[in-house]
RNA sequence: GGAGAGAUGGCCGAGUGGUCGAAGGCGCACGCCUGGAAAGUGUGUAGGCUCCAAAAGGGUCUCGAGGGUUCGAAUCCCUCUCUCUCCGCCA
């Protein structure tokens, strides 16, 4: 959620980026000033309604003790219109507060001056690319078919017990996906992340604090009798454990992490997109998160970048950085990086990651302020990347490291696997 | 699930209708004291919104949340949430 006095104070600046989005602030933010100009003025009368009332009963205290009850008596009739007048204020204060949020609940986060013009994904800027892209055998073949030659992943099985989208992984198919959490989680340990295991559901005032409520609602798993969402990714927890905090300038930068399942109802989704691997409802990841002053936050996106860079790189990917453009990047996203591993068998790029800089939008919501050195409080940057998303890298793995003996596990995983060989 | 008790500032804790945004303590910050530290001592120490060009200062709201009674509510009433104790069930 932007700031009202930002937007207030930089009314075109704030128009012309939210154009890079492609979303069309010209009616809405004006419209967001109008009403923050009604509510500041109501407020102002309210206020000294409000004044006058306090200052009445002040005197109805002090004129009873004397014992001149007539006196007080008048007073207490004046305090009734009084009190008529400050109701109608408070509904229309009410009212003024109620509709900034609407509209401000429909306003994206601006995109940082870096991100490039473009509408759709072909228009992201590969930023980086690294890797040896395999030449495979000529029987290779896609991770869906590899999952049932060796055994893996048993899709039908999922379908039976649960429905599409909620694969059972077997035997060392199992054992990869514990060994890929075990390597991201101690990886992300040696980086100075603090582990974190949070619930897998979150409350509605959660979901609100990271913006998943109320314009995503529908593609949550929402349990209606506990009112309980099943988490869409461990950012939801661990960003809100920071809901309501202030923090010192030097608590910064808070680096944590977590394993999680991560549910999400997909609605809109088909075709071959979602075939094997690619599209889950529920699936694993490994999430980072950071918290940074404002001064520091970019810097630590390229931290995290580099940080995730280095797990594709140990797990022997050829892949790529891209930054994404205004219209693929995510509503409540300043800046995104995504990295994307090149699956030979399937002759496309899988997105394993996005790391994204909030800066203030998700502190705002979320009331995450720091004291700065200055004295003054502000709202903090939030940052977030998946360090990794597992189902893509499962397929990656197996599709890029198959060899018509077996399908290869890479050396930084084998200690975590027990083993160096599918087959 | 049943019965009871409770929720106050960073923490502990007083406060049962007015002078309470809130005693006292701890913690923290700054100063004095000291060769330095401890002890001692002094001062300060919530947040939101708003008025003011800004600073200073003022107004208003917030004692779990929401509503109500009252001229006036941390204090009384209602609803909800959460915590603790006991009972039941249980990994």
């Amino acid at each position: 959620m932007l700031q009202v006095n930002y937007i207030r104070e930089n009314t075109q600046d704030v128009i012309e980026r939210l154009a890079k989005k492609h979303f069309d602030g010209s009616k809405i933010i004006p419209e967001i000033i109008e009403w923050d100009n009604a509510r500041k003025q109501t407020q102002t009368e309210l206020d000294s309604i409000l004044a006058e009332s306090n200052n009445i009963a002040k005197q109805v205290g002090q004129l009873m003790k004397e014992g001149k009850k007539a006196e007080a008596e008048d007073l207490k009739n004046k305090s009734a219109a009084l009190k008529e007048s400050a109701k109608v204020l408070e509904a229309k204060m009410a009212e003024a507060e109620e509709k900034i949020k609407q509209l401000l609940y429909q306003v994206p986060n601006l995109p940082h001056a870096s991100v490039p013009k473009g509408k759709t994904p072909e228009e992201n800027e590969i930023v980086y690319q690294e890797g040896e892209i395999p030449t495979l055998h000529k029987d290779a073949k896609p991770h869906w078919e590899l999952a049932k030659q060796y055994d893996l992943i048993d899709f039908e099985l999922g379908v039976k017990i649960t429905g599409a989208g909620f694969p059972v992984y077997k035997g060392k198919g199992a054992k990869l996906q514990r060994a890929l959490i075990n390597f991201f989680l101690e990886e992300a340990t040696n980086a100075g992340y603090m582990e974190f295991q949070p619930p897998h559901m979150v409350n509605e005032a959660s979901g609100y604090g990271t913006g998943q409520l109320p314009d995503k609602e529908g593609q949550m798993y929402h349990v209606g009798i506990d009112n309980l969402y099943l988490i869409p990714t461990a950012e939801v927890p661990v960003t809100n454990f920071h809901r309501d905090m202030i923090y010192k300038a030097d608590d910064f930068p808070i680096k944590q992490t977590a394993y999680t399942p991560c549910f999400r109802r997909e609605a809109g989704s088909y075709g071959k997109d979602v075939r094997g691997l690619n599209r889950l409802h529920q699936f694993d990841k490994v999430e980072i998160v950071q918290i940074q002053h404002p001064d520091k936050s970019y810097d630590t996106l390229n931290e995290m970048v580099e940080y995730v860079k280095t797990l594709l790189r140990k797990l022997e990917l050829p892949y790529r950085v891209l930054r994404l453009c205004g219209g693929d990047m995510s509503f409540s996203s300043a800046l995104t990086y995504d990295m994307e591993v090149y699956s030979t068998a399937q002759q496309k790029w899988l997105e394993v990651s996005s790391i994204s800089n909030f800066e203030t939008f998700q502190a705002n919501r979320l009331k995450l302020r720091f004291k700065d050195t200055d004295g003054k409080t502000k709202l903090a940057h939030t940052l977030n990347g998946s360090a990794l998303a597992l189902p893509r890298i499962v397929a990656s793995i197996m599709e890029n490291h198959q060899t018509p003996e077996g399908i290869r596990i890479p050396k930084a995983l084998q200690k975590f696997t027990g083993f160096d060989m599918i087959n």
